[in-house]
DNA sequence: CAAAAAGATTGAGTTCGTTCATTTTTGAAG
DNA sequence: CTTCAAAAATGAACGAACTCAATCTTTTTG
């Protein structure tokens, strides 16, 4: 099953993507030559493109990993949520903004949404694409479990709402990568104050 | 006052955005070189780059040019809104939607959409920013109107509002110009129940 | 085990955005 | 009208992403 072929593609994807990702964060993107990666990584340039399209590309598997991380950890706040639609919401929008420059730097951040957009057929622009829709999914489920708990209007449709707040704390998180000299505690800030307006709505 | 210089310099640029208007809409963004672009214009590729930063801002150049129409044609709907919340909004973002591609293609706006992201501190790029926060207070402009009239609830703060509306029209437009199968007729049902939704919340 | 087929790797070559030293044009001063 | 300085245009040269025909490695077949 696990064959010699099998196993030295799985062991090249994860020197590229290991390399890739030191380099980008050492370098910036921009810096990077598909070259120096495929030197890191002890393969050649084209070796590079036999495992991702791009080098944007590339660079949106790394940043998938990311975010498939921040959803899980997400899955914690969703199953036992703050006792309050403010609280709740803060905390989980938290989690992803506080996750976000662990491993990627505003810069990666930056290439890789723009990518997205620019090609979103290529197979990490679709994957990217999937996980931007379960983050709406989780928000829209926190959502729904503070309904349950009857701490939210019962009449909104989570979906909606959910699709509403994720559309709001991923636009401030674009402000957030475009301005290199905003900080954390500033996301946090228009993050707070967004919450308590949307959380006034959401209340009974 | 008007020298020499300076009429051609005006000329000049108005022949490069012309010409790389009618390339990018016949041929396509990527398939039109900066070279193509002046040969067009009848100056060298060098002196593209005396008027334009990068390829990447010169189409936003373009793109900032609809938006500034697209703004023009909004104040009339702030003006003088349809005496109901659900109508005025559908009706001010159908005539964003339906202005988007008068001039432009999809692959444009993604390509000027992923490029501010990328570069925001390219001339254009501001100048990009600046068009979305004038959409916002457009958008904002109408909910306060609206207010005025006793349309809409007195106590929701219309700029809170405005950026969330704009937020939600600006997602549905990034998913259609992903996807070039999708067409307007589509992207004004999803905005009609995605109005219709937040109508719901607004009205008193 | 040998031979052939299938699958991957390679790096030299192509293309295009961008830069920059040089040349040309414009406007001002004498 | 001539001279000079500043501004602008030019296109050759550069660099990096990406392609592809040739080569090598792994798997399959007889």
């Amino acid at each position: 099953m696990t064959g010699l072929r099998e196993r030295q593609k799985a062991d090249r994807t994860g020197r590229i993507l290991d390399a890739a990702l030191r380099l980008f964060r050492a370098q910036g993107y921009d810096a990077v030559r598909i070259e120096d990666i495929a030197a890191a990584a002890e393969v050649s340039a084209g070796t590079c493109y036999n495992y991702f399209s791009t080098k944007g590309d590339l660079l949106l598997a790394i940043v998938s990993m990311e975010v498939e991380e921040v959803v899980g950890a997400g899955r914690a706040v969703v199953e036992a949520p703050p006792p309050d639609v403010e609280l709740a919401l803060r905390r989980l929008i938290r989690l992803y903004y506080d996750h976000s420059l662990n491993y990627l730097s505003k810069e990666m951040w930056r290439k890789a949404m723009a990518f997205s957009i620019e090609a979103p057929g290529t197979p990490f622009s679709q994957r990217y694409t999937e996980l931007d829709a379960m983050l709406v999914a989780q928000v829209s489920a926190l959502i729904a479990a503070l309904q349950k708990r009857r701490l939210a209007r019962p009449d909104l449709k989570p979906g909606v709402v959910g699709q509403i707040v994720f559309n709001t704390l991923n636009q401030m998180f674009i402000e957030f990568v475009k301005a290199e000299s905003m900080q954390l505690a500033d996301l946090h800030r228009m993050n707070d104050a967004q919450t308590a307006s949307l959380a006034a709505l959401l209340r009974g």
